[in-house]
DNA sequence: CGAATTAATATGTACTACAAATAAATTAAT
DNA sequence: ATTAATTTATTTGTAGTACATATTAATTCG
């Protein structure tokens, strides 16, 4: 364990101190750079580094002349860099596919908690567009299009710009096999037949149904995944 | 839409092709500081500010006299500080509490995958710990400990930092009512008895049950979510 | 009164110097 | 000769200063 912060790393946090100690609310413009460092003790370029963090992770955003201004931290500012890096291990890629099945399989009772006719009137729409077209690349864009629309009627915002990522990740990442559509079990049509008048517990089930070949595709997409032991992580608790 | 990125944001991602490009594996180092800089045409602080952004994503890690080495991305590792930074809004706490519902309920079929004795195991310890206490703080650290080993079984190891991180965010942020333990329909031990000898399909629909005063619960902890626009985000394709 | 120009100001970048830590090399001691 | 202690060299960490650049505010001119 290094107890060793770095002074950027140190000042980072004592200006997310500050500023709920000052009572800053979003839109607020932070002191400038001089003066900042000035109340913190520590030299501009310290201070610069610290806020360029804080930047990456969304906390404030910077203009010449203008200032620092708080911004609402966006979550997956960080994670997006990562993900489009390139850099993220085979692991890591096959855990964020496994985690999209289970938010879509699980966010059942939300879908039906923010029913909407909106919602159900352009998942309508998409299956009309898809009964139209034999394309394999406009039917995988309009798949991508039904379940993204699935994610907004969750009425889930950050699970909505989630998605938004991982799309882009494994629509270069993990394509998908030519015979995917053929081998569906339950159509979007069915899907959307028990959103209509259907339960939670019945969609999950077909959707899972629906998933069949996003499951089967793992083994080749990601295959032998090394099962590392995740004991050693046991002192967090 | 700001196009103009600051020097050190470009820097940052320049380092992280020059890093794919030359090939670089985990553990190896990077040039120093100096010749970095020269190397990519910057002056030392820049850089530095492009590596501490690189360093709250967990790309790299610095000592001194040692250099800079290449560390595996966490995709949690701002994560963490916009959480512990207590400025997250009411809308995104709620939103990663139904998320975390979301994946107990979808990470079925996963569990039933990578299902074994040990974890097994483990789950009858802990009821067994249940039935020999009343202690409402005790039961409810209980609690945690055996779904933190459904997420550990369900063999995803992002999944597991994610609930890591979650849980110490939800006892600080959410804290649970007296009566949840009374409330519960379905009991930790039928749900082990369905891990043992069921269904995927069975597990999902007992811990939706399961859950049930989570999700009671969520109209209290969270009131009135309001249900901004996400149409604005379309632009993303 | 409005458009164009100028001035003021805060962030962005660069350079230099030195402090601090630590790995490597060297010396001293058993 | 091997180990422990000490010195040295190197690299990151921090500070200060100076100037470039962009943008808001003020001022001038038509």
């Amino acid at each position: 364990m290094q107890k060793e912060l770095t002074l950027a790393e140190q000042i980072e946090r004592k200006i997310l101190k500050y500023i709920s100690e000052k009572g800053y609310q979003l839109g607020d413009a932070l002191p400038k750079e001089n003066e900042l460092a000035e109340i913190l003790g520590v030299s501009r370029v310290v201070l610069r580094e610290a806020l360029s963090r804080l930047r990456i992770l969304g906390f404030i955003e910077t203009k010449r002349k203008r200032g620092t201004v708080l911004t609402s931290p966006n979550i997956f500012y960080g994670f997006k860099t990562i993900l489009s890096s390139g850099t993220l291990d085979k692991d890591s890629l096959k855990d964020l596919y496994e985690v999209r099945l289970m938010l879509e399989i699980g966010m059942a009772d939300f879908l039906f908690l923010h029913k909407e006719e909106r919602y159900l009137n352009d998942l309508q729409r998409i299956i009309e567009e898809e009964n139209m077209t034999a394309d394999s690349e406009q039917l995988t864009k309009l798949d991508i299009r039904f379940h993204s629309t699935l994610y907004k009627m969750s009425g889930n915002k950050s699970l909505y710009a989630f998605q938004n990522l991982l799309n882009t990740l494994f629509a270069t990442y993990a394509p998908r096999r030519k015979d995917w559509k053929v081998k569906q079990i339950i159509s979007h049509e069915s899907l959307l037949e028990i959103l209509k008048c259907g339960t939670a517990d019945a969609f999950r089930t077909a959707m899972r149904l629906h998933l069949n070949t996003r499951f089967e595709n793992m083994g080749t997409l990601f295959p032998e995944k090394a099962v590392k032991a995740m004991e050693e992580e046991e002192e967090e608790a």
